[in-house]
DNA sequence: GCCATACCTGTCAATAGAGACAGGTATGGC
DNA sequence: GCCATACCTGTCTCTATTGACAGGTATGGC
């Protein structure tokens, strides 16, 4: 399962506790893995369970303990495992690309307003992604300063580049979204002459 | 849930019994949404009991039965309304992205080589869906041709040119992975000297 | 006539994921 | 001292999804 690799890349970079790595998904990772808290908890203790991570209590109150985690040997193992596995990359599930595919059913200004809202929100992601990334190349974020610091210095360039070529890919992809709707808009306004036309 | 409408915007097209759906999804729905008979079957219970579809029910043997669903009113309307509805797109889970988040802690010969896996599965769907998008554009598919027979012929050139523009995504979206796994091979095998150099 | 194959419908168990609900603890500002 | 807020850990229920398993029916080729 993936949100277990997830976890473990992120406390490979610094011990954490649930509630830091829940407000991180939903902050920073979310935009490459999102997870409700929910699962996030049961899932930490499964990977306390496999061996993957350990945890440091400390004692809240009378009742209450923090559970900070750190990953292991066999955690890191594991990652360095999952991330060396070629995996299928071949989409199962596209919504917006399943609403689409309908369009045809509805009237052209409905699925216009539709493919508009796609392209408001995909910008709002490219701007995101591209600004993440910038922040990366300049060895910007607070995890990744944490990260450094268990690294050879001659490997930090090459570590920041990796990172920041994931947020590149997120960027890239928002706007081939973009550029795809656009056409979309342009499908659905030309008029049955258009289409005669172009024939 | 997308898998209804999935499956709704199909029988739109003509009715169909699950095995039918099943295969379908295997072939070509499963471009834009997969989903395996254990999920169809109930699914088409369920949808039937909320009015969605109806089955005709036919007499095979002397326990088995053949169901051939075909779409209400209330299952058109619901289409209609889902397909009518912006809902969120900004995607919550990539696994190939959070795997390259990680390239950091293989070897990069490792990390080369699942790029590389990604490349030639990225080029053979995006062969796969521009093929698909041609056949849709010579109004030539099955199922296209069964979902005209109930449109107006004016409308056929501009429900087949909607139809190609879902399949253009997926091309689109797949050279872009391409593109980008390109440029991170190049990023894995550039030495520290070639990151020097470029500062 | 037999058999392989395609046709056809399901159940079951397990995990993943979403969203609502529950409740204790520390701290800074008033 | 009180209270709002952030900190902190969970449970519960429901639905989605997967993969394995189970089994009956029609048909064309040998």
């Amino acid at each position: 399962m993936s949100l277990a690799h997830a976890i473990l890349g992120v406390v490979e970079a610094r011990p954490m506790n649930g509630y830091e790595l829940a407000r991180f998904f939903d902050a920073h990772a979310g935009w490459v893995w999102s997870a409700p808290r929910s699962q996030i908890y049961p899932q930490l203790r499964n990977m306390e369970d496999a061996g993957l991570i350990t945890a440091e209590r400390q004692v809240r109150g009378e009742r209450l303990e923090r559970r900070v985690y750190s990953i292991t040997a066999a955690g890191a193992a594991e990652l360095r495992e999952w991330v060396s596995t070629p995996f299928d990359t071949r989409s199962k599930r596209d919504a917006l690309l399943l609403q689409a595919l309908y369009f045809d059913v509805v009237d052209p200004t409905v699925a216009v307003a539709v493919l508009r809202n796609v392209i408001d929100e995909q910008a709002a992601i490219a701007r995101s992604w591209a600004s993440h990334a910038d922040q990366l190349r300049r060895h910007n974020t607070p995890l990744l300063k944490e990260r450094l610091k268990r690294r050879p210095p001659t490997e930090h360039e090459r570590i920041a580049r990796i990172k920041a070529h994931v947020f590149d890919a997120g960027t890239a992809l928002a706007q081939a979204r973009i550029a795809w709707a656009e056409e979309g808009i342009r499908i659905l306004t030309a008029g049955p002459d258009d289409a005669i036309a172009a024939e």
